[in-house]
DNA sequence: CCGAGTACTTAGGACCCGCCGT
DNA sequence: ACGGCGGGTCCTAAGTACTCGG
């Protein structure tokens, strides 16, 4: 019995303890005129209070561009203008500090016809080394709330036991969370269910019960099916309002965002990345999570802990609201933080991807990588002298690190009985490794976000003979195989072969190391999509080794199946072009038996089957057109077309299927009469062939990487100046294979490697 | 030295939108 | 013009690792 299976019920306890607890926290929510909150751009309209060294230049250039001061878009102008890059980019940075100001004053003036647009970036990647983490001014407006519940119109209700219940807004907003859900995997999980009704509940109760008198007490009786179906309305119609609608709404979306989207760091504007708090939900854990289903409560202001400069203007809180706490850290990179009620534990607001903060730490963590090149050589010398060690702790060492250096495992830290029951090297247990000798290992176990890890490997053969000892009784299933072992043990032995190297750092460099060793294996020929193939394939190698899975779409088993029938009716038409030759000259096939061998293959069944796949096809083809052809009539007012003309169409499908019956009743072949020949009809096989071919490499192709997740690797393991390398050396547009959002992630890499770097 | 607490990276799925074939 | 599909982005869960206080 797993550990899951042990701890999935009897949880009722423990559960609603903590609701209970979690409900002393519970505020009031305010009425909602009064949470009309309007935040201020306080960056711009406070800008006189600035104080910080490295904004008093700003109000130099207000001074001098601009009177109307306190326009909400001060702050990007200014921000623009002083964006120039810098040409001396050999400026200490212990001195730059002071010095910045003037300087950049100078610069401000000399460079004025440098295009507006091309502002952005502080190339921090060309001021040598990078400083540590951390800020010496940080500015922003805060965060941005989810909008108040809205509750239902008073028509759509959840039923119980058949009668419409009267919720408080409250507990309607929370059963609005599950209808959401109602036909999605998570409704349909037990487990989910439970939490969610649970939580539910407790919700009702807090808020003095239905409005109506009923008394909600089990869930199966409860019907969020009208909920459901309105949600679905709201979405139809959303989908509907197509016009240019849409993007208005949009606008006025990016517009409420604007002020939340940037911040100042350090005296420059950098992206914030997740500025929206998150809006209460239920909790939609993975795998087999004990939680799953419970309620995420709403966070408000008040459970908010701003961090920024100590002379930055604090940002309004929403109307009748305060922030929880103002904090000036500048050791952390966080611009906003709290407490969620699932695990107790933190959310934060950090600034974007593309910002300086996260490149530097990119950078780093990419050289720290490199650096372990000069040093996987003694550590995997010593590993494998470990691994006839004297001492268990030294064995099991030498054996996870060897696991972690070969398999790309994670670190593998405890986890607690509330979470899904999930592992990695450290926390391997019994029945997750298999043995067989001489030396296959068979892993089956679910990583991070529940993924299984299933590998068919062999391994070094003294790895085997320790993994048999790991194993030995009284050792059995539940049990730890590296019971002597965890992940801090692991990384301070690390640390002894380099400083800031832990177990993580494995996979970067692995990954990386085969990226490359995959790179350089690419001959530098061929067109372009050729090369990006070769690129793909290279990164499905690190993908596969990270493990790194998406799940199928829904519509996948479908569209393969859909695709193997296209193949095979293709084949069936080829079928049928070669009966046709035979019936033009019987005598072909003895010349050419092999050719004409597969028409043996197509069964009557399947004949069948493609007729009436096509049958339905076609019908269905006219009943849309008929359709479509009516909704525009309707909508231009002109005359509808009648029934007839729909049953005329349908007519000449009949008859294609008279001719079918007709050639399965007589095996004989209707030739047309553009097709009548030999030679027509062997080109005509020549061309499906080729159709043939070409669909059922897509369709290979498209299998192999239904499982596979490329973009994971790309995004935090592949050095991104590999792929710049390949890219410049073998002509290929960087936009092939970055999108927009990772040229910008990536700009120091971009910007700062020639063909000849290496990982 | 250890565990709780904190801060940061890594991860897959939802969702949205533009493109393509019809 | 339209709907299905797939790529790109958004969202937030789930990891790793370090720190700090007893």
């Amino acid at each position: 019995m797993t550990r899951a299976e042990m701890s999935s019920d009897d949880e009722d306890t423990p559960l609603s303890q903590t609701i209970s607890r979690k409900n002393q926290r519970v505020r009031k929510i305010v009425p909602e005129e009064d949470s009309d909150y309007d935040s201020d751009d306080v960056l711009s309209k406070q800008p006189k209070k600035k104080k910080t060294k490295t904004l008093s230049k700003e109000k130099k250039i207000k001074v001098k561009s601009d009177s109307d001061d306190d326009d909400d878009e001060v702050m990007s102008k200014k921000l623009e203008k002083k964006k120039k890059k810098k040409k001396t980019k050999t400026i200490k940075k212990s001195i730059k500090k002071e010095k910045e100001t003037e300087n950049d004053l100078k610069e401000e003036e000399n460079n004025d016809d440098e295009e507006e647009d091309k502002e952005e970036s502080y190339k921090w990647w060309e001021e040598g080394d990078v400083k540590d983490n951390g800020w010496t001014s940080l500015v922003h407006n805060g965060v941005m709330f989810p909008p108040e519940y809205e509750p239902l119109p008073s028509h759509i209700k959840l039923y119980y036991d058949n009668q419409p219940v009267e919720l408080p807004p409250e507990a309607e907003e929370v059963a609005g969370f599950y209808a959401a859900l109602l036909e999605t995997d998570h409704g349909k999980n037990p487990v989910f269910q439970k939490n969610f009704f649970n939580d539910f509940l407790q919700i009702l109760k807090e808020n003095g019960g239905t409005l109506n008198g009923i008394e909600i007490k089990s869930f199966d009786k409860c019907d969020f099916s009208k909920i459901y179906n309105y949600f679905e309305v709201l979405k139809e119609e959303k989908k509907k309002l197509s016009a240019q609608e849409k993007k208005e709404l949009r606008l006025e979306r990016q517009k409420e965002e604007e002020i939340y989207k940037f911040c100042e760091l350090n005296g420059r504007k950098e992206q914030v990345g997740n500025f929206r708090v998150e809006p209460p939900d239920l909790f939609r854990g993975r795998g087999k999570h004990p939680k799953t289903g419970k309620l995420k409560r709403r966070v408000h202001p008040e459970d908010i802990v701003l961090n920024l400069s100590k002379d930055a203007p604090i940002p309004k809180p929403p109307k009748g609201h305060k922030w929880g706490e103002i904090r000036h850290d500048p050791n952390v990179q966080w611009l906003a933080m709290w407490r969620e009620n699932i695990f107790n534990s933190f959310k934060y607001v950090r600034l974007a991807a593309n910002s300086s903060l996260k490149g530097q730490s990119d950078l780093k963590k990419f050289e720290k990588a490199r650096e372990l090149k000069s040093h996987i050589d003694s550590i995997r010398r010593d590993y494998k002298r470990s691994l006839k060690s004297k001492v268990m702790l030294e064995r099991q060492k030498a054996v996870a690190i060897y696991l972690i250096d070969v398999f790309a495992l994670r670190a593998g830290g405890e986890k607690s009985e509330d979470e899904a029951d999930t592992v990695g090297c450290c926390s391997l247990r019994y029945e997750h490794v298999t043995l067989q000798p001489p030396n296959i290992v068979i892993f089956d176990f679910l990583g991070k976000d529940s993924i299984r890890f299933y590998q068919e490997v062999e391994v070094d053969k003294q790895v085997f003979k320790d993994l048999i000892i790991f194993k030995r009784p009284p050792k059995q299933p539940g049990h730890q195989l590296f019971d002597r072992l965890d992940p801090s043990i692991l990384n301070k032995h690390l640390q002894s072969y380099m400083p800031g190297l832990t177990a993580k750092v494995f996979r970067t460099y692995n990954a990386s190391k085969t990226m490359q060793d995959q790179l350089d294996l690419i001959p530098n020929e061929g067109s372009v999509a050729e090369k990006l193939l070769r690129y793909n394939a290279a990164n499905r190698t690190v993908a596969i080794l990270c493990n790194h899975q998406r799940s199928v779409t829904k519509g996948h088993a479908q569209s393969v199946q859909k695709a193997n029938f296209r193949i095979k009716e293709l084949i069936w038409q080829r079928i049928r072009l070669k009966k046709s030759i035979l019936q033009l000259d019987k005598k072909l096939r003895k010349k050419n038996p092999k050719f004409y061998a597969e028409i043996d293959d197509l069964t009557k069944e399947d004949e069948i089957e493609i007729h009436e796949k096509i049958i339905e096809r076609e019908n269905e083809k006219y009943q849309r057109k008929f359709v479509r052809e009516n909704d525009k009539r309707k909508f231009e007012n002109e005359e509808l077309l009648e029934e007839k003309v729909l049953n005329e169409w349908l007519e000449k499908v009949e008859d294609l299927k008279k001719e079918f019956a007709e050639e399965i009743k007589t095996g004989e072949i209707v030739l047309k009469p553009t097709l009548n020949t030999v030679e027509k009809l062997e080109k005509q096989i020549e061309r499906l062939d080729l159709r043939i071919e070409t669909s059922s490499i897509q369709l290979k192709d498209k299998e192999e990487n239904s499982e596979v997740s490329l973009g994971t690797s790309k995004i935090n393991y592949i050095d991104p100046r590999l792929s710049v390398v390949f890219c410049k050396k073998f002509g290929v547009p960087i936009e092939k294979i970055f999108t927009k959002s990772l040229r910008e992630k990536f700009t120091w890499a971009i910007e700062s490697v020639d063909e000849n770097w290496r990982f």
